[in-house]
DNA sequence: ATGAGGGCATAAGCTGTCTTTATGAGCAGC
DNA sequence: GCTGCTCATAAAGACAGCTTATGCCCTCAT
């Protein structure tokens, strides 16, 4: 059994108006990466090393973020230092945060090398959100000197860019593709009907009915939009919106808050699908599938780090 | 070669070369928070407020975020101000950043709160990782002077607590549930077999035998461990390991790295599915599933805060 | 048109945090 | 006992971020 230990209760829990920030109750990214290094290697001192502080840094960074938290992660001892219990837990919530961090890094990272990138990417914004990062991530692991350059924008803006010779890999999702491109399919999305769970349709005994679906107002993305589009070719131009909202993000705070059911892109929701934050309402008779398809211009098969980056898409 | 990789095994991130850490090319965690401010609020001023610092510091942070970042995301005017295309991705990517460090905050908080705490909740290993910050979080909003404590361990460590009253609410996954316990089941985990993409297995056609299963060597947590049970329970107690390793982050590394099928519960590995970074290999004839329980000592129906944090883990 | 108000930028000074260097002390194995 | 590893402590310096005090720009209402 964890044996936490909490250690001295300083309460600095000021109930600030409108919600304190998280910022000054969760070390920062440096503290968490050095925590990983410390779990990874089994020392402080060698965590340091690998991080490039100084053996004295980490020691005293280490124990400003036990007192900040109030909790013992290691165990330090003249052979080295190991986790305790609650280090190993608070470890692994902190390795959620950095590697979102690195998925952070490594899209910024490509929006930023615009020019002398050798890989040049367009996609759409589904997958430039919730797909790009990752993959960036991995092509890094593998070809660490590859500069990347990212551009996000809908179906028609990544066929121009690659037509135009201004990007060398593209990537949308969608019914069709653009004329002038090749394309080879790399994953399958779908929208899903999802709901608070404590919405009548989380518990339905049966699935949902196309019809069903039209005819209720329902959580969507603004006219236009990508998945808006699909959902409405599905039911035949048809969706009725309860609300309009012009981010996935806003639609999912909305659809979380209980105010009705949504419809959304399965990527988007993973997270809180699994926990429970939002339950999913099987549908019937609609298809609601859509291919994520990465796309090049007609004839240029991608070679080089574009190639690359496609097979690594694909597994 | 038995186990006992301790820490090692934890390869989260290795430290790229060259590249330093990743803190120092990430926007901290209070600039992040701003900047989702700003976005949320349409302007600086408003979002400084929100944030409790003045405005000429907000401007000046989301400054050096941009400097950093080497792309503008904000649209100044004099009219307020709003995010760029890139600003509108680069708040997306930071959003996720912003959501583990609230569910790292919720958890952190309940594994200190132990002396006056009026929610004292023991769980398995795996609901404490993945599924309690969560709960926690929702429970946060509902009740927000609500202190939880949080003590994890295996299921005997669970029933032990709450015989002891030492716990009020319990959650458990496994088979059988512990001997002087009420509970309801209020998920369904599943073990799954996973490989990296390019493994033989990602592109069988037909689903795995059980029997195949068991001939083959696989990534295993340790003997003892919960998943592990599950398995040889499955299996007949014959699964053979190909190395054990003492934690899920470990396996997990292992199976992206190429170094073999693995067996890992569906929580654990929903992000790496979605990135396809792991790609699930069907399974055929064995019965991998286990419930997740909350249980509570016979008679005593969890009532006040215990009752609201079990209805929140039910939808 | 003119003043009021909201919004953002700049400059200067202060404060706190994190860092390094330098040192001490505990434990293991030869 | 010596060497090598570990971690802790102390003192001093560097840097980032904050605040206060301004000023400019634009829009809207009078």
């Amino acid at each position: 059994m964890s044996s936490v230990e909490g250690q001295q209760g300083r309460n600095g829990s000021r109930a600030a108006a409108g919600g304190g920030s998280v910022a000054h109750r969760v070390p920062d990214l440096g503290a968490l990466e050095l925590l990983l290094a410390v779990a990874r290697l089994g020392s402080l001192g060698a965590a340091a090393r690998e991080t490039g502080i100084t053996q004295p840094a980490a020691s005293s960074r280490i124990r400003s973020m036990e007192r900040q938290l109030g909790v013992a992660l290691v165990d330090r001892s003249p052979r080295g230092s190991r986790l305790t219990d609650a280090g190993a837990l608070v470890t692994d919530w902190a390795r959620r945060i950095v590697e979102a961090a690195e998925a952070f890094d490594a899209g910024a990272q490509a929006l930023r090398d615009r020019r002398d990138s050798r890989l040049r990417v367009a996609a759409s914004m589904t997958i430039a959100e919730y797909l790009l990062p990752g993959w960036l991530l991995a092509l890094r692991a593998q070809r660490p000197d590859t500069a990347v350059s990212l551009l996000a924008g809908n179906s028609a803006a990544v066929a121009e860019r690659l037509l135009a010779d201004e990007a060398d890999l593209g990537f949308v999702e969608g019914v069709s593709v653009p004329t002038g491109l090749d394309s080879v399919v790399i994953a399958h999305d779908r929208l899903i009907v999802v709901t608070a769970p404590r919405h009548p349709w989380a518990r339905r005994g049966r699935p949902l009915e196309g019809a069903e679906l039209a005819a209720t107002p329902l959580i969507l993305r603004e006219k236009g939009s990508g998945t808006r589009q699909v959902l409405d070719a599905a039911l035949g131009g048809l969706a009725r919106p309860l609300i309009e909202l012009s981010s996935t993000t806003a639609v999912k705070a909305a659809a979380v808050s209980g105010a009705g059911p949504a419809v959304l892109s399965e990527l988007a929701v993973g997270e809180e699908l699994a926990v429970r934050r939002l339950v999913r309402v099987p549908v019937q008779g609609v298809s609601l599938a859509r291919d994520l398809r990465a796309v090049w211009p007609t004839g240029h098969r991608p070679v080089g780090p574009a190639r690359e980056l496609l097979s690594l898409t694909r597994g």
